[in-house]
DNA sequence: ACTAGTTTAGGACATTGACCAAATTTACAT
DNA sequence: ATGTAAATTTGGTCAATGTCCTAAACTAGT
């Protein structure tokens, strides 16, 4: 990607951010940018493709803060939570139009079904798995397990839809913290004596 | 509303549903209903209107649940709740677009953020408060309580949207009891002996 | 038969994403 | 400096969308 496709699709996430994608013109960007239309498709012929390159500088920075940041205690991993939702922050557009997109942007579609669901369920089974190993939770059965996994994701994925139901896309940094404190206590029946000396560490820290 | 309309917002839910709401558009539903888009504004002059009236549906027969069934064990509660997930997915195309509504549809949005929103809340703080004077739950501090709310309000709405990231609009209904055994196994470790009990029997009852 | 409500017919308008071709400018390598 | 390729502008077109409009025709109840 070269400097001008970097430079459109900076701005693009920050007028998707504000406005939401939908609501942004390939013309209203152009003009904002400076530039006509034709340039534009010149870069990005369709508005699909400028979406999902968005998106893939998303997954991009989300693998990154995976990559780097080994799981070796739940604090650990309740920060890693932490840096992923700010970046989730960073690209809330997407967040926000999770729905519209996975079924209209078949980039996005195929790439999503395709790797990145699968990597993220298996990240997220391994680093559980791992905590378990550690002595950091202890599940009852294989189903607690499951099921905690399953509310994790849906409430890393939707947190900002729900946060823009009760504030404008320009306040949503501030609910942030509760939607952590709510993950951190999602893991609280489950985590053991050292597991809940984490939580109550990345709690205190949140403020 | 009068016999055309109850017709009219019928179909529109129909197709709403199959294809979502934003890829309906009011000369396809007119020629579907093999009228024409004359008569369509007649009765609803835009299509805001349209979903504002399927959106009202929704809400009232919410609110009938609520009313109807009053929450005196916790086997109550989560079959009301099986009964919202149902009705939920009568209208999924409104929980799919949840975001895109309120911050596009202002009927929506302000009847929304003026009632429902408040009295949904209230509601289930009054359910969960009762659960706990009668000994089906049992919340070591507050903190615990408000949030198991939040994240049960957050399952809540966005379930169906989980659910259309792995399968199609058209086969939501078998991934149901999924999430509401994961609502049931939410309360799981704040349930007392008598909750448990509760909670065997209903997901018992889920297969 | 009159009237109000309903329905049709045939348009208009601005906006959207997308697509196109020709001309011009810019930057870089020879 | 010159030629070339990339970048950019200009000025359209296209179909589809939601919304809006008017005049005419049909239909039901009084």
């Amino acid at each position: 990607m070269n400097a001008t496709q970097e430079k459109i699709s900076k701005r693009a996430l920050e007028l998707f951010n504000l406005k939401g994608i939908e609501y942004v013109g390939m013309r209203e960007l152009a003009a904002d940018l400076g530039m006509r239309i034709g340039n534009l498709t010149y870069y990005f012929p369709t508005k699909d493709d400028l979406v999902f390159s968005i998106s893939q500088a998303y997954t991009e920075s989300n693998s990154k803060i995976h990559s780097e940041l080994p799981v070796k205690n739940l604090y650990d991993f309740l920060h890693k939570n932490k840096l992923l939702f700010e970046n989730g922050l960073k690209y809330q557009c997407l967040l926000l139009s999770m729905v519209h997109l996975m079924e209209q942007n078949t980039l996005i579609a195929a790439n999503y079904q395709g790797n990145v669901m699968q990597n993220r369920m298996s990240g997220l089974v391994y680093d559980i798995g791992l905590l378990e190993e550690n002595k950091y939770l202890k599940f009852s059965c294989e189903d607690d397990k499951l099921l905690i996994i399953s509310s994790n994701s849906l409430q890393s994925r939707f947190w900002l839809s729900e946060a823009v139901l009760t504030e404008s896309r320009q306040n949503l940094a501030r609910q942030m913290t509760h939607y952590l404190r709510m993950k951190a206590h999602l893991f609280r029946p489950y985590a053991t004596k050292k597991g809940l000396g984490d939580i109550e560490r990345f709690v205190g820290e949140l403020l």
